[in-house]
RNA sequence: GCGGAGGUGGUGGAAUGGCAGACACGCAGGCUUCAGAAGCCUGUGCCGCAAGGCAUGAGGGUUCAACUCCCUCCCUCCGCACCA
């Protein structure tokens, strides 16, 4: 027989809501703890992920609620995006019911798994209490010009009929649906993250408890490189055309230069020459073509002559000025130095199109795959050769510097700063940062999203919706097909309005937000869930603020972090707010796999965790995933490890219930003060264990534990203490035995136990014996053994006799309390 | 290519310079049972009858002592990339 889990869990959840256990008001002079995992998108099942990632974040809110923290724990929902439209259209809903009923229940699965979140403090993100600030925030950066229009080219995914951020294009395809991504020119709303480029930057300084893998993948993602954008001139008309380069260093190694076809000097340049015809041919062709196929790696790079060139201002020399396909206006001033010998693409494209190459930086590296062409290279270059027909492969590597002019003989890393400086002091370059942030793209041709609070009019332009007329409503009806664009645009009551300013006929803006400004925000909105005069209540974010520990997935280590970062640095600007960064603490938990693979419906290996819990029980699904691996790493999921769980849950119900004791020759029986020493071992380890995340080796500290107690006897306070280590990973089980022993207050109002320091001194230890580092007998001593007494004992152990026999003992190494090692 | 994380029994994992494999899963044998389930006990890295030897991706180094520190290489996973 097993334990009743499912009157004990039901009983529970049932009470701790009803005597709100978990509800989190302020008060002043109680330390705080803000614990936030990251709110789920409503699909309407919760994963195994899920239950992951909040049962990760309910222990530690439970552990830290014992240790006398008031601890703030809330959940909500990121109900907005595009999925609740394609379920409109399929299951002939609205999005509006299709959500509530998703959120109904996923509410109430994360219920019967026990969290003990504050429910009363529930956001979701589609209700117009919420999405009525998104408005508020997004008029405020209007005002401030970090909102603004744009006409260009963005990515468009057909088949969802609507803009995708460059962060959302992944693999040429739409991060969603994965169909291949186009181009097209649409106007479209940007946030300017990038005027918080060097804070984002910056203040990643300040995150000492963040992974330092999810560091390292935000300071790419910004993405500051230093460099020189170097002026070449146009040889005819002079004109001068700005080319960034952070290799600075090979300049003498230009060869020729590249401009995008886009390029504004291009048409210019080519007018009245022979080439202007294929030139002009050229162009057409490359813009049909989008991004991503210019972009894909195993597409030959194209290009043409343009009849012109270039000056290099280094050297005077002139060089041919190429059109290419593989150089984009996007990046840089849409213009490069190509330096064939050091760069692999301009290699490739120097190759195809017989360009000329020069040697610039010599390798030093013997072992170096391209060194053996390179070295002869050299050689034959400082013979006055100039021939390169030996080279297959670019050197991108370090070395020193030859046909550099003054430069020669520099090692290149110092030769880059040199010749930085002296570009600045001769006015031939400019010493610049570059960064590969750029600005946010928030508009969405969406029915089911933030609706952008501007209107149009003819006269006064672009307007912005005055905060008394917030929230802009979405309407409840619109015409869901699936077809031809925003259903918004379709539903005239809403897009037909007076201009704020002048009272004319106007049009309103039918683009709604991207979800991401929902979720940028919404810890802030958990302090005071229900203010209504502002999007939070500046005392409440100053008490509950930053979050102590955010927990959720590595697949939002750059998109969701560094759009709350910014938030929260733009909220500082407006004096909202007094810190820099959100999130003080984060944890970024691992996948749950099963056979190797991510549960997903496509490889259809989903373990769902509904029926996990019907069978075993929330408490049960809760220790198993804990103990399976630590929090960082994969789970793999594995039917029987549940099972393990599920029988040492009945074996402590078992222990506490009948008080039972088995004794085996293997397990003799402690006296009861052995059993409290082991007590306070306990708890030390799960203690510390917990403070550090380290879950499973608690738990495993817990079996230890039990596993004395089992065969030994226990007292009263051994088992109470023993409920009260497990209650944070099994807290309905847990409840219910501390209820049983006679406890009418709720276990987690209880005090976690405190170990007694002198409990956990030894009288006797075990000292292991190595000769020659290897081990070859143990002994027993007193604790406090003198250094003298104690080699006297190991010398004459008769174990030791055959190692020590003819061979005097050369060194002695003694580590207190642990191990001696002679060396002969 | 760049950045990051990893590689330990049949499996998940433990050990951050000091007894490699804690704690579990699985497996084998036993007790109990009419039988099964549950429970309980014992064993379980590899080779070896044993003494002992060998083992933490491979190879080298530092050390009295290395899964742990250093060097070289191999492999797996994750993130990013015509970013000039």
């Amino acid at each position: 027989m097993h334990y009743p889990f499912k009157e004990i869990e039901e009983n529970w959840q049932k009470l701790w809501q009803e005597k709100a256990v978990f509800k989190a008001a302020a008060e002043e002079g109680r330390p705080k703890y803000y614990l936030l995992e990251m709110f789920p998108y409503p699909s309407g099942k919760i994963h195994m992920g899920h239950v992951r990632n909040y049962t990760i974040g309910d222990v530690a809110a439970r552990f830290k609620m014992m240790q006398g923290f008031l601890v703030l724990h809330p959940m909500g929902f990121d109900a907005f995006g595009q999925p609740a439209e394609n379920a409109a259209i399929k299951n002939k809903t609205k999005p509006d019911i299709w959500t509530h009923k998703c959120i109904a229940w996923m509410r109430q699965e994360l219920q019967r798994m026990g969290f003990s979140y504050d429910w009363e403090r529930e956001v979701s993100t589609c209700d117009s209490d919420y999405y009525k600030w998104n408005q508020w925030i997004f008029l405020r950066m209007f005002e401030r010009g970090l909102a603004y229009k744009k006409a260009s080219s963005v990515n468009w995914c057909p088949a969802c009929e609507t803009t995708l951020a460059n962060e959302e294009v992944v693999d040429g395809g739409c991060w969603r649906c994965h169909s291949p991504v186009q181009q097209k020119d649409l106007e479209q709303w940007y946030l300017k993250i990038t005027a918080y480029k060097d804070k984002l930057l910056e203040d990643l300084g300040q995150l000492k408890d963040w992974p330092e893998r999810v560091i390292a993948m935000q300071k790419n993602w910004i993405g500051k490189s230093q460099g020189v954008e170097i002026y070449f001139k146009e040889k005819q008309s002079g004109e001068i055309i700005p080319v960034f380069t952070t290799r600075q260093d090979t300049i003498f190694g230009a060869t020729y230069i590249v401009l995008a076809p886009e390029h504004p000097m291009v048409l210019e340049m080519i007018k009245g020459k022979p080439q202007e015809k294929e030139v002009l041919k050229f162009i057409a062709k490359v813009s049909q073509e989008s991004k991503v196929v210019r972009a894909a790696e195993d597409v030959k790079k194209e290009g043409v002559f343009s009849g012109s060139y270039a000056i290099n201002p280094v050297n005077n020399e002139a060089v041919p000025i190429w059109i290419a396909d593989y150089v984009l206006m996007e990046y840089g001033t849409g213009a490069i130095m190509a330096v064939p010998a050091h760069d692999q693409r301009d290699f490739l494209f120097a190759k195809e199109h017989g360009l000329p190459m020069r040697i610039v930086i010599q390798s030093q590296v013997t072992s170096h795959p391209s060194t053996a062409s390179l070295d002869k290279l050299g050689t034959s270059l400082r013979a006055g050769k100039s021939q390169v027909e030996d080279m297959t492969e670019a050197y991108e590597g370090d070395g020193i510097q030859v046909n550099s002019s003054q430069f020669n003989g520099l090692p290149n890393q110092e030769a880059k700063l040199k010749i930085a400086q002296w570009m600045e002091e001769k006015d031939i370059g400019k010493i610049q940062a570059h960064w590969r942030l750029r600005d946010w793209l928030i508009s969405r041709q969406r029915y089911w999203g933030t609706p952008i609070p501007i209107i149009y009019c003819p006269k006064c332009g672009i307007v912005a919706v005055p905060d008394a007329d917030l929230p802009v409503e979405l309407p409840k009806e619109a015409p869901f097909t699936g077809e031809g664009g925003s259903p918004l645009n379709k539903v005239k009551e809403f897009v037909q309005a007076k201009c704020p300013k002048c009272k004319t006929a106007a049009r309103r803006e039918t683009d709604t937000m991207a979800t991401f400004f929902d979720s940028s925000w919404y810890f802030l909105r958990f302090c005071s869930p229900k203010f209504s005069k502002a999007p939070f209540d500046k005392l409440e974010v100053k008490y509950w603020m930053p979050v102590d520990q955010y927990i959720g997935g590595i697949e939002h280590a750059i998109l969701h972090l560094l759009y709350s970062r910014f938030f929260n640095k733009f909220f500082k600007d407006l004096g909202m707010l007094d810190f820099d960064e959100p999130f003080s603490r984060l944890l970024t938990q691992g996948m749950v796999l099963k056979d190797g693979d991510v549960m997903s419906k496509s490889r259809g290996n989903i373990v769902d965790p509904d029926s996990i819990i019907k069978k075993y029980g929330a408490d049960t699904l809760r220790l198993f995933i804990l103990f399976a691996a630590p929090p960082e790493t994969e789970l793999e999921w594995d039917d029987r490890g549940i099972d393990g769980a599920f029988k040492f849950l009945n074996r402590v119900w078992r222990l506490i219930q009948s008080h039972h004791v088995t004794t085996s020759p293997r397990h003799q029986p402690q006296d009861l003060n052995t059993v409290k020493k082991k007590m306070h071992a306990t708890i030390k380890e799960v203690t510390e264990d917990l403070e550090n995340f380290k879950f499973n080796t608690a738990i495993a500290s817990l079996m230890e534990f039990v596993n004395t107690i089992y065969h030994s006897g226990q007292d009263e306070e051994i088992l109470l203490n023993l409920i009260i280590l497990l209650s944070p990973f099994v807290p309905h089980f847990s409840e219910e035995l501390w209820q049983r022993l006679g406890n009418a207050e709720s276990i987690f109002r209880a005090r976690w136990p405190k170990y007694d320091p002198a409990m956990l001194a030894e009288e006797k230890v075990t000292i292991v014996i190595q000769v020659n580092g290897k081990v070859r007998s143990k002994i027993e001593v007193p604790a406090d053994i003198s250094e003298d007494r104690l080699k006297g004992l190991v010398l004459s152990d008769e174990k030791l006799k055959p190692w020590l026999q003819n061979n005097p003992p050369k060194n002695f190494i003694l580590v207190p309390k642990k191990l001696v090692n002679i060396v002969v």
